[in-house]
DNA sequence: ATAACAATTGACGTTTCGTCAAAATTTATC
DNA sequence: GATAAATTTTGACGAAACGTCAATTGTTAT
């Protein structure tokens, strides 16, 4: 690669300095509270300087949800090194979105935030196709596992459903928990405990029903989940249970 | 009930003209050229009065989304007038949720809109209570459903699960629905096609595997829809049918 | 008819946005 | 190393939208 000088490598570190403040400050005060002179003045840049890397405050969340997305494909490539049945390798995709979603809050959140109306129309094609090729990116690891699972005979699809359908179910699961949890939606009181336990316990039913074999009854999946946790995700882990 | 004044009456129903212009506003003009001035303009009256019914704009949003969850309950409950086995009164709330979401899409999308951060932070707790309150009914709807059919034998969960968590799947792979479609996501070069059809197939799957009699094997579910359509929501699905 | 009360108005102060001409800094040329 | 050209940085500025409130208009009660 042609080498860069050392302006444009302050500039690319001032980029990813402007998204780290970004994400403190909305963190810590909200999107209401999240502005171009804010980060200016945290940055300690003026707002001039700022404009020259975003063309908008959306745009500067959109890069952060971009920048997450990476992230987020990294713990998902992490995820698929595991050795084990195709199902414990789904899990590890599972466990893989768990720790993305507690770990990198805000940017999780931004996913849909950016594509909310008042700040999707704001931001520009561009980014929008930069972070659906991401998505796919991501969505993409999940289908390997299930493509897998189909080629060596665990998983046999009923004649009327495509890898895609699964795909699909396999997502809106997991989305629903980002819904109902930073949403605040009080869906203790319909009865529900733990959200991240309710995805895998409807995700096992949904399994075990197509069939995907092993089915939960001839495989311990909770002690796959702890050695996932052991040997993928230690760090992750620990950093979670330390809240 | 107290009889109103003309006054009395005249505030409810310029309330309902706010609500109505806001969401034909959103419609044509999107959520950013939404706003309090562009309000007090096409309803004729004064910012100082709108004031009086709505604390800020985004409290505009959350009342338009809090009619709309009383429009999306009443659709639940004539869904659940149909006669028929359980599993057909559940197609039959999938199809009021299909119907609602496609012809009140600024009302629906609105749920989440005022969840989603730098909106909900400006709304008061109230509004989000009571907003929480009716999504609870609406859910509600689907509760019976399961209850019904588990106290009539059709559904046995297995032992792990919860009615609950059956909602939860349910609800999620709903939401997902919403999430594809409204933030445009390229999901047809993911090969997913009609997206309705890949939420029932899901469901399908889900309820086959538990499983929830009759099975789609052993009932004709597309003909439960059909008639669902011509019973239940005819005028609904015409209005879709002519675009 | 008049007084007390309630509702309505729109001009106004405030905030945040995004721009742009001027100033400062870096790079290129002699 | 001095000077010119190009680039980067700055913050003051106009525009736009928010929410307020004193003054005005309208309504109800005496």
């Amino acid at each position: 690669m042609t080498k860069l000088t050392r302006k444009q490598r302050e500039i690319i570190a001032r980029k990813e300095l402007i998204l780290d403040i970004s994400a403190k400050l909305i963190a810590e005060q909200g999107f209401s509270n999240f502005g171009m002179d804010r980060i200016a003045e945290l940055t300690e840049y003026s707002k001039g300087t700022i404009y020259q890397h975003f063309q908008c405050k959306e745009e500067v969340l959109m890069h952060l949800c971009i920048r997450g997305l990476r992230t987020w494909r990294d713990f998902f490539d992490r995820a698929l090194k595991l050795r084990g049945n195709s199902r414990e390798r789904l899990l590890a995709i599972h466990l893989a979105h768990h720790f993305y979603a507690k770990l990198y809050p805000v940017e999780y959140e931004s996913i849909y935030t950016v594509k909310s109306a008042g700040v999707r129309e704001k931001i520009s094609p561009e980014s929008h196709a930069a972070q659906n090729e991401l998505m796919k990116d991501v969505i993409d690891r999940v289908v390997i596992v299930i493509d897998e699972a189909i080629e060596n005979g665990d998983l046999k699809l009923p004649g009327t459903m495509a890898p895609q359908d699964l795909v699909y179910g396999f997502w809106a699961l997991h989305y629903g928990e980002l819904m109902f949890e930073t949403f605040n939606f009080p869906y203790r009181n319909m009865g529900i405990g733990d959200l991240e336990n309710n995805v895998r316990l409807v995700l096992r039913t949904l399994l075990d029903g197509l069939p995907w074999e092993p089915v939960s009854t001839r495989h311990d999946y909770t002690a796959s989940a702890e050695r996932i946790m052991r040997e993928i995700f230690p760090e992750e882990a620990a950093a979670i249970a330390a809240r």
